[in-house]
DNA sequence: AAGGCAATCAACCGCGACTGA
DNA sequence: ATCAGTCGCGGTTGATTGCCT
């Protein structure tokens, strides 16, 4: 059962806000607040739009405390830094925590900037591959370092956990690399999994992941 | 000048969580 | 305990802008 469609679809209006609608819904939330509810908000402020698209409108872009402009580098160093402790332990990114880390900004802010900016940033520097076999083996490269680890399972591994960072810190030729694995894209889904070794298929060829240090956002 | 392409970011979508009746 | 209504979130889309050829 999905959730209750919060409007009439086709009777709200739909894409890119006017000056006028702007202005009609600051004032409102200004002068009344938004009522706990803003499912009733559009129709008391006289606005033409679904409730969502107005909260949306007002959280990410009409409210006074909103910082518009450039990340500076200290924003940078936090986003990089938290994503490095989250990405690491979880599937799922929390761009509100990491957005309630930076005042002014909102998780829609935050999560667009990661995703065109410091990804990108990211890449260009040290970058590493996660290769893995049908049999559960995997490698390991690290391409600006020149490095390479990695191990098919036989007869003495097939025990090691099903998180690849897991298995990976688990196998003696490896180095134990902890929290420095981030996984942030894969070519399948399926590929990722959470810290606790769940869910984790290796169906797939490869799975790119960030592996760096700490220090290079200290 | 114009067309193509990539980057950016506002906005939408879908779903799980929460809450009150 | 159940259910409907609403909220809040992450993921995704698509319009706009700017750059390059």
């Amino acid at each position: 059962m999905g959730s209750a469609p919060c409007c009439d679809k086709t009777n709200v209006k739909r894409g890119p806000w006017s000056p006028e609608e702007d202005a009609a819904l600051k004032s409102y939330v200004q002068t009344h607040g938004t009522g706990g509810n803003w499912i009733s908000l559009p129709l008391k402020a006289g606005l033409k739009r679904c409730g969502k698209s107005c909260r949306l409108r007002w959280l990410n872009y009409l409210r006074p405390d909103i910082k518009h402009g450039g990340f500076t580098q200290e924003e940078d160093d936090i986003i990089c830094s938290l994503y490095t402790q989250m990405g690491s332990r979880q599937v799922v990114v929390l761009w509100s925590l990491i957005a309630s880390q930076l005042p002014g900004r909102t998780d829609n802010d935050v999560k667009n900037y990661w995703n065109t900016k410091l990804k990108k940033k990211l890449l260009a520097g040290k970058t590493t591959s996660f290769n893995t076999d049908n049999n559960g083996g995997f490698s390991f490269t690290d391409a600006a370092a020149g490095v390479g680890y990695g191990f098919s399972v036989n007869s003495t591994s097939q025990s090691l956990p099903l998180d690849p960072v897991m298995r990976f810190n688990s196998h003696p030729s490896c180095p134990n690399l902890d929290n420095n694995i981030v996984f942030v894209a894969s070519q399948e889904e399926s590929a990722v999994s959470d810290s606790a070794g769940n869910g984790y298929v290796g169906d797939t060829d490869c799975v790119l992941v960030y592996a760096y240090h700490q220090q290079q956002f200290s």
